[in-house]
DNA sequence: GTCTATAGTAGGATAGAC
DNA sequence: GTCTATCCTACTATAGAC
């Protein structure tokens, strides 16, 4: 029951039909039904469709580059780190897992300034776990596989949570987290 | 050299522009830009843009349901049957990388019928997946995690290297596939 | 097999009343 | 803060000439 504003309320709702259908397939006047008013009315509240999308994946871009820079500044080993990266992926996909969707899936359709905003980040971020996991290959604490292999198999994982775990209904998050950890870091078998 | 037809060159064309910008972003006009003709020239080799991107998922999604199949039916264990599976992953992606975006992110754009025999394929290839693996972990060939969360994690990563293989330049296939199966069932530590 | 022309619809966004 | 009315543009698709 927090005083949350129009223009949140709206924000929350386009995330939702975003992640159904892709921003370029929901209208404004999509978003307007699912908010109960008319199209002309959600002018009142944001500038433009462009504007909400930005709101959405810059706002969880920005939060994932300072959980990342924290953990990079920690002074841990490689493994915790990691551990420490899976932690903030489960946590921001329980926080707001439709947002997540326009960030995996719709980052195409910024305008030129965010776009090029949202690529340094994702760049520097992949950049940063690549280098976590080459020091833990180096220490012997992690196997000498292919990196690239390693952190993609890792990031793809964490990056489509959001499509799976509004689907499971009875998980803990912590156990979750535990889990997740074992099978990425320990394998299966 | 193949004498490709209009129509097949058609629609990896546009396979490659959905993957840059989704199908509802793409346009007519984009797709024949793209072949160095009108947007009306399309109408002469396909029927509808609805067509080629039901044309692009079907034929992945059969040919997944086929490969899954065969694995279903074979005489291996649980470990070597996944081991296959990841084969048959690495194998599409080598072959039609761009059309796996489609069957990822823009299956909800098909129209009714066939967005129903989709969904039955995709959900009968993550029941006979995870039917694979839980047979492992009752014959103790795979550690007893949560069913959901192994099932999820190597799909994640199989379904995402669409994305991902493109961009490595030296990397052979077979290497690729030997680490991929060691990172994603033997973990990483 | 490709073109021009165009029909018919739907999109984002604004103006101005209430 | 929401409405109706509307502008302007862009979309998919068709008709018919070459």
């Amino acid at each position: 029951m927090k005083p949350e504003s129009r223009k949140e309320e709206i924000i929350k709702a386009a995330a939702i039909l975003f992640k159904e259908k892709g921003y370029s397939a929901v209208t404004m006047r999509d978003l307007a039904k699912a908010m109960g008013i008319k199209a002309a009315s959600l002018y009142n509240h944001i500038q433009s469709k462009q504007e909400i999308l930005s709101t959405i994946i810059i706002d969880l871009a920005e939060e994932f580059t300072t959980g990342m820079n924290q953990i990079v500044n920690c002074d841990k080993n490689a493994t915790k780190k990691i551990e420490h990266i899976i932690d903030l992926h489960i946590d921001v996909t329980l926080r707001n897992s439709d947002g997540l969707a326009s960030l995996n899936n719709d980052w195409m359709h910024l305008e030129e300034k965010n776009l090029q905003y949202f690529e340094k980040m994702r760049h520097d971020y992949e950049e940063n776990f690549r280098n976590i996991v080459k020091k833990g290959v180096d220490q012997e604490e992690i196997k000498p596989f292919n990196i690239e292999i390693m952190v993609f198999s890792t990031l793809s994982t964490l990056r489509t949570l959001y499509l799976w775990y509004p689907k499971q209904k009875n998980i803990d998050a912590d156990l979750l987290k535990h889990d997740m950890i074992s099978v990425l870091l320990k394998g299966v078998i």
